[in-house]
DNA sequence: ATTTTATATCGCAAATGTACGATAAGAAAC
DNA sequence: GTTTCTTATCGTACATTTGCGATATAAAAT
């Protein structure tokens, strides 16, 4: 596998992207902005998928630093991790933004 | 393969955020908001993949909806689709507004 | 110390993604 | 009609992702 050399924010962008890129992740970020924590339990009650797979899903957003877990045993509360959060709107919110001449696509 | 049924809005937004989880793809549509069109060889150029790999990303962004095609035989003109752009934008931007209460982490 | 509770990790199978070279397809130019 | 140019698609190899059940871990409660 060649790996190219993207500009920081473009690897950082795609990252977020890919972590976003599943149905099940979107819905769980959405539910905790509802909440604004979980349990993973929690999780396991609302979405018809194995403890085991809500947990893989949790690690992904873990990863991706969307999300972040705090102690409190014997569970895990977890948070939205609103330092990167703001880092990766104002990613998306930049990328989004084209400013694109009108009379641009001549060729 | 189960399939969850999760709200269109959700969907939609997971398709966009898999479809822009690639670094490789990210690049290439910056690079179109900069030129606001080009032709698969031009990426050709730009990028150190084959003209196939660059085919097969075009392709899904194409599937995805945020560029689109244009005939210029023998060459193939590549844009934005300002539509759905607009919507994915829509949705990335509603999705990371979060209203959550400061008391609200205290279980 | 054993049991209970909550979550993570392992091992597996199936599906999907990424990259390549080779080949096909389409229109233009000759 | 053959050649040329540009792009798409095919076939393949390897890596990653997604899901599950089973098992491990870690702390609290008994």
């Amino acid at each position: 596998m060649e790996h190219i050399n993207y500009k920081e924010d473009t690897e950082a962008l795609a990252r977020f992207a890919k972590a976003l890129g599943h149905p099940t992740r979107i819905a769980i970020l959405m539910y905790l902005e509802n909440q604004s924590c979980c349990f993973t339990g929690d999780l396991v009650e609302v979405f018809p998928l194995a403890q085991s797979t809500i947990s893989q899903h949790l690690k992904e957003l873990k990863l991706a630093g969307l999300i972040q877990g705090e102690l409190k045993p014997p569970k895990i509360k977890y948070c939205i991790n609103h330092e990167n959060w703001e880092t990766a709107k104002a990613l998306f919110s930049s990328f989004f933004e084209i400013h694109v001449a009108d009379n641009a696509c001549t060729s």
